[in-house]
DNA sequence: TCAACATCTCCATTAATATTGAAATATTGA
DNA sequence: TCAATATTTCAATATTAATGGAGATGTTGA
């Protein structure tokens, strides 16, 4: 169960530019992840302000990282989205979330085409 | 569709414990929405306070206000936090959501306890 | 073992944000 | 119209966060 400040850390990690971008990197990469190096290249970000933005998100309980060799790979944690969103939508509509749930069906988590699996 | 900077000033608002918890509140009153009064008792902060925060999730999109009588009544944008959440979710996996899909099964909005319609 | 590579840490500077109380604005009912 | 109510605006202060570069750390392959 996701804590107040836990959202807090999370949703200011996600509140900066190179972190969303990082993320939404992460989450379109899936759990293989990303190597810090590749996610500077298409930030184009320097190593300095790479570093200090992705231990901020690991700090959040967002993404985690494990060494492969002399790289870094991070992938996000799904677990801490899908628990930030349930926190930030809990108790919707006071009970009746057929009020809101119209609006959630665009914002599941869809593939842009078909893919086979 | 929602874009980078209008996702970044949503999740900078939501990153304030004042504002999450107005947020949170007014999710669960849903479109009926709530008075900055009583938002301001239930958080026991200051009116300047109050309104500093309000006008900063109204700038952010994540909210409206409408006055009734010296009121003013304030309620979640339930399109804006739907379009956050898709951004933020966007192409996840690589186009194989299935991946994180049973993450997100429990944070779905739903109630509580069961509630008649 | 050594050079190259990948990433992180440290520090100084700069910039953005939240808080407080007092005063201003808008609305209502007597 | 006037006092009470509800909320906003303003300005000074305090707090927190982001940036860039130099150097440190850990890892690999020759």
């Amino acid at each position: 169960m996701m804590q107040e400040d836990r959202a807090l850390m999370a949703f200011a990690s996600l509140s900066q530019e190179h972190r969303l971008r990082i993320v939404r990197l992460l989450v379109e990469a899936g759990p293989v992840g990303l190597p810090a190096g590749v996610l500077g290249d298409k930030l184009e970000a320097g190593s300095s302000k790479m570093s200090f933005h992705l231990s901020h998100l690991e700090q959040a309980g967002l993404v985690h990282s494990r060494r492969d060799g002399r790289q870094i790979i991070y992938a996000v944690e799904i677990d801490a989205l899908s628990g930030l969103i349930a926190f930030l939508m809990q108790d919707c509509c006071g009970g009746r979330p057929e009020i809101c749930a119209p609006a959630f069906a665009a914002a599941s988590c869809a593939p842009k085409e078909s893919a086979d699996v």
